[in-house]
DNA sequence: CGGTCGATTTGCGCCATAACAAAAAAATCT
DNA sequence: AGATTTTTTTGTTATGGCGCAAATCGACCG
């Protein structure tokens, strides 16, 4: 097998302060692993046997309720760890991952877990802050769920696509994977219905310009605005 | 200072898999903190340089956004470790937690973190599993507040708060702590209008009975069939 | 025991947004 | 190029539950 290169993680958030053995040690148990765009890394209820890091591309994370309703969990960015649900001791994934461009990830199985943790106690307390981010996040859209209309809700996820993956270019700044009216529909708890008047109304604003699964934000700033106005 | 004993803690989830001597090492770092009912242990932006865990009593921990909009997080109940900045690298803590009856907690300086974690792995894996179990039960408060209306999402979190809190009772099971309509209405992004309104209704029905600041749930068992029922 | 304050209940009107419906637009396939 | 499918837009109607208002109820206090 190809020895992978250690720089590739060195400066990545889950492996700070660790040093090149301890990375070799990471990597000496991981394989590549890739995805073409809608193909599923793995599925909601399947049992949990590995985890991944994704190198390069984009994931989609989703949610399914007994009843059929879907929700979107998150989007996994290079550099995010994913599927890790050893860490949270589930025996099955909680949620489905699906590729929304071809994707590149690094896979480990779930025994190494334990050890990798044991031995590095760094990569542990990276884990952790991962987690914490992800609780935070979530809380915070429970926050804006419980308290704000959907305007507001659908602008702050669009504001949150911007810092994960947007893309500055000469029009303003492109959300760089494609991303339907659905999609943030179902980051926000609302219909895609919905989320396309308030695209078409802020089209009008020049806040922003649709398309077919793209999204490019004119007016970041007047979008922020928006957001964040009082009322 | 008089020694903690170990046995007051060996016992629970956060610290299952490790030694007696692991248990003085953790312990031997902490302070008891009682908090009278109604105190705040910590407040939201406060400098966080102290994590706890809850021995005895309950907390309440609420969050506010900048415009003053608040919603309950959680309840903390004995066992439960909270104000862990710290884990999820946070400078400050995101939430206050108070007290809703007499409470008992021990508490640790901050810096003690990095130390304890890098000697007991098992601790390490331990706190994981406890963010990870939040973490999921705040996507599954989303994804209901995405998906179900208000009834159906009171009904889950009064069952969430019989699992957490239940005291069996001759009558039926009682939430053994004070907690005001209000409290469920910032649990489920709704009004507590709104949550008085379906506890009169689910009175009626024979399935609860309210009081001030006390939820006896009478039928665990059709509280349950009307949270699930599709439709 | 009367007064005060916090918690709860209830009524009513309105509005944001879901639900239903259909057409238009853009991409993909044959 | 034409056909098919997916995604998006737009119109109309219906309604859950929020906002406002006020009354009631119960607990605690002096």
């Amino acid at each position: 097998m190809a020895q992978i290169d250690r720089s590739l993680i060195a400066a990545l958030p889950s492996f700070v302060g660790m040093g090149p053995e301890a990375l070799d040690d990471v990597l000496a148990q991981a394989r590549p692993l890739r995805a073409l765009k809608g193909a599923a890394v793995f599925n909601q209820g399947q049992n949990a046997d590995e985890f991944f890091l994704l190198l390069h591309g984009r994931l989609r994370v989703t949610r399914i309720t007994p009843q059929g309703e879907q929700m979107v969990v998150r989007f996994v960015g290079p550099g995010d760890m994913f599927g890790v649900a050893m860490a949270i001791k589930s025996e099955t994934y909680p949620g489905t991952a699906t590729a929304v461009v071809d994707s590149l990830a690094l896979v480990w199985p779930n025994s190494a877990w334990t050890g990798l943790i044991s031995r590095h106690p760094a990569l542990a307390l990276n884990t952790m802050g991962t987690l914490g981010a992800r609780l935070q996040d979530s809380q915070t859209r429970i926050l804006e769920m419980s308290t704000q209309q959907a305007e507001k809700r659908v602008a702050h996820a669009v504001l949150r696509l911007v810092n994960q993956a947007g893309r500055k270019t000469d029009e303003g700044i492109l959300i760089d994977f494609p991303i339907s009216r659905q999609d943030i529909a179902e980051m926000t708890g609302t219909t895609l219905h919905t989320v396309s008047r308030i695209f078409s109304a802020w089209e009008e604003m020049g806040l922003v310009k649709g398309g077919r699964r793209r999204i490019l934000v004119r007016d970041p700033h007047g979008l922020f605005m928006l957001a964040e106005k009082a009322e």
